[in-house]
DNA sequence: ATTATTGTAGACTAGATTAGTCAACAATAA
DNA sequence: TTATTGTTGACTAATCTAGTCTACAATAAT
């Protein structure tokens, strides 16, 4: 089971954003260059959060993007919500419609708890504590 | 971040078989048949669990497949590990060589948490607990 | 010994999904 | 007016998933 490169590049160039946004609106050019995703790849991975509210934007010069929280109140939980959808790991879990024995399948319970997992996990972090965290360490620099 | 119907088929497969061992070896077909699996596709999905021991088979007549260790012995976490792989959503978590800033990444260490998070609700069941709760739900069968 | 029955192994394929690229367009500041 | 920036959607190559198909191996019943 694993993450989409879309949601891992996307939680990178938001937490980039998050560091560099003192200025002003970041520009795509500037966040897909440090980032190292191609510019036209890094607009479809930005667009849903746009889409989402919790990132702003501007066209023309002097134009780019910025958070439209402050990152403490941006959890990671909403952000892979956006970028991968939920933490499902089966679809019955979300939708117990589509399957006529959702409501005494014993696996499904199962599903259920894995998603509940990870929605915890990630609503516990927030795009600040990420920037805490790597400001903590050295060079630490988000990769994956 | 769903799981392959792999993983799926192939936990509800060993719950039928541990539900229906009691009177000797279970036959593929029969599991086909009463889970709606096709048997060609049966077959692929009980081979790692015969290679990883933990189900084992005899060919021929009165052949089937049984379970090489009793239901309160088999967790979840080793049936998902064998069907699906590893609960890593990013490969970094279990190979940090693969990338230079494992050691510094602020992400991965999200990553790895969603990964303990899966393996901590797995290892907490086993299949015997799945036979129970479907005991305890009058109709209860499987079908995610 | 022969045969029907069962599991084993691996090549193969259709379809879906992922990870992008490309081109045309819209809005804004200089 | 124009250069610059974001927006949208069509398109594509590569990969993965979810299977099927064929040949084979082992065993029990006859």
């Amino acid at each position: 089971m694993k993450l989409s490169t879309k949601t891992r590049y996307g939680t990178r160039a938001l937490l980039d954003l998050a560091i560099n946004q003192e200025k002003g609106p970041v520009q795509l050019k500037d966040i897909a260059q440090r980032q190292s995703i191609s510019l036209t790849y890094l607009e479809h991975l930005v667009t849903p959060l746009i889409n989402a509210g919790i990132v702003r934007s501007a066209r023309g010069r002097k134009g780019g993007i910025w958070l439209a929280k402050s990152p403490q109140e941006i959890r990671l939980d909403e952000v892979i919500l956006l970028l991968e959808g939920s933490n499902a790991p089966v679809e019955c879990v979300d939708r117990p419609d589509i399957c006529p024995r959702s409501g005494s399948c014993v696996t499904r319970d199962i599903w259920t708890e894995m998603k509940k997992a990870l929605d915890d996990v990630l609503a516990a972090t927030t795009l600040q504590d990420l920037m805490d965290r790597q400001n903590a360490g050295t060079q630490a620099v988000a990769r994956s």
